[in-house]
DNA sequence: TCAATACTTTAGAGCCGTTCTAAAGAGAGA
DNA sequence: TCTCTCTTTAGAACGGCTCTAAAGTATTGA
């Protein structure tokens, strides 16, 4: 019996990003790619670690998070000041903020009609639309 | 002669705030509010205080640029995590942000058309709706 | 006019999310 | 297996912001 690797789709995407597979980054990624879309802070994904007994340091957390940003496999998003939060949904959408909690909920691309743009002023490219609708709940 | 007092209009904007109109409060309003609108942030309101020979502390600042958000006369805007801006202009209008040093421009309201919006959830009201057109220069 | 009162300012400590450092560890090509 | 490069890590450091509690100031109303 030879050595064996499988080669599962997120070693591939990691792969595929330039980024060797180690343990820490697939745990951190099977855990923030299973199941739903979400919204997810530095600090929420290494608890979620720690309580999956994965061990691995907040300062490697945070370089995943960013380093998965860069490869587009993860988007930032800032409402409010003072905590990041990363979306695992990249597709083309906005959010609903709830000022109450602090917490986000995806709006579908096509449920916010954003039909006319400004031209960036010098020549500037834009990169992203992002629509926060802010709302209150009572 | 009797004591005078001049009711400029940014004391009585303080007055209608409930604000006492403190020489710190008139004189950071006298900063931000003379001339064109800005998106300024503490540190910054900050250090123009100083160099004006204004003398405040820093708390003060935050406390007078959280109290003007409060009454209306300046809006919070988060776009990076970790710094805020509060902005002079308090009409319905939506932002660039250039993301090579961070700093935002106006877009007024009319220039974006949001022509559809979908209904929050759990009957959350809509206090607000932020589009940001993060832009990068080259 | 002048206490009495309530509000405001302040220095400095503290907080908290995030980034840095530099040394140890691990993956991958040869 | 060896070597090189990339990665992880603990812990210190950082920066924006908030808190504390004591001193200062505006306002009230007798
Ligand atoms: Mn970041
Ligand atoms: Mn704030
Ligand atoms: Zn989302
Ligand atoms: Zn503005």
């Amino acid at each position: 019996m030879t050595t064996e690797k499988r080669y599962t789709p997120i070693i591939s995407k990691l792969r595929d990003a330039n980024l060797r597979p180690t343990r820490q980054r697939i745990a951190l990624a099977e855990l923030m790619f299973r199941g739903e879309d979400r919204h997810i802070s530095a600090e929420m994904l290494h608890k979620e670690a720690t309580t999956a007994r994965v061990s691995v340091s907040l300062a490697t957390v945070y370089n995943t998070l960013h380093q998965f940003t860069q490869a587009g496999l993860l988007r930032e998003i800032a409402v409010e000041a003072g905590r990041s939060y990363f979306d695992t949904n990249t597709s083309n959408h906005h959010h609903f903020y709830f000022e109450n909690d602090g917490h986000l909920e995806d709006v579908h691309a096509d449920e916010v009609v954003v039909s006319s743009l400004p031209t960036p002023p010098g020549g500037a490219k834009i990169s992203r639309v992002d629509v926060v609708i802010r709302v209150r709940q009572d």
